[in-house]
DNA sequence: ATGCACCTTGTAGTCGCTACAAGGTCAAGC
DNA sequence: GCTTGACCTTGTAGCGACTACAAGGTGCAT
């Protein structure tokens, strides 16, 4: 597969894949003879794994760490673990913000279908409560 | 309250207050005699709330977005309508990849509790399944 | 053999901050 | 009264994660 074919499937663009593999996060492919990248399925594993966790909100290098996690088969039991607890914090804390904020646009449409519309909340869904 | 405190508050630096506020996300708050900036606690939780909605991936185009609706009490029902319902679809979508990469989480721990490490699916959690 | 879509590297620009510089404000202590 | 030091002001420059563009090579179709 080439970058274009993969860029597509991801949904990004081949720039977005080069700089991933500059940054190391992606492992450099194979090249054709005429020195374009040859992509296999594992690699669009890779890219569509780090794209999502980028579109929710962890940073580079959050998902360094998480990839390392995965391509470490031989590492201690009690590393795997407080890296794990770490990250599931996090997500625990982004599902509990994010269902606060479902919330809030639920109770919102229901108004808009009963044609009242209400005060909005969102801005208190997410202004404390969850947190710290 | 000054802007020092509000940041330490919200827990960013005062340099990101005056962005929001040059960005127009943050409005613009009344000044004291030596031209301090002067928040009130409705500052406070719109900055929580930006902060939060940040931090789960939302651009800042996005968070306007939301912001409007949150203040545009007079606003047509089907306009609310429209814009609440996308904003849901992006956030189930960020709920549902989120809680498998929480399975994923769980069970490496649960693996590594008894002593078995395991192989790692954390990329599997996220590389295809609940998108398009 | 010549388009045309695709690939290559490299550099520069954008977005959302973040750090730093140069200077003004003000309460506390001498 | 005067200094010290924590805080504030504006402005500009840098960073992380892309994104766009330039200048040129590749390869298949007509």
């Amino acid at each position: 597969m080439r970058i274009g074919e993969l860029a597509r499937a991801a949904g990004v663009k081949a720039e977005t894949i080069r700089y991933y593999e500059r940054e190391g996060v992606l492992a450099s492919p194979p090249r054709t003879q005429a020195n374009y990248r040859d992509y296999g399925p594992e690699h669009a594993r890779r890219l569509n794994f780090i794209r999502r966790a980028r579109d929710l909100g962890f940073s580079m290098t959050r998902i360094r760490d998480l990839l390392e996690l995965a391509d470490d088969r031989s590492r201690a039991c009690h590393a795997v673990d407080t890296l794990a607890r770490a990250h599931l914090c996090e997500v625990n804390r982004k599902i509990a913000d994010l269902e606060a904020l479902r919330r809030e646009l639920r109770r919102m449409l229901e108004n808009c279908e009963q044609g009242t519309v209400g005060t909005c909340l969102i801005i208190e869904a997410l202004a404390e409560g969850t947190e710290a």
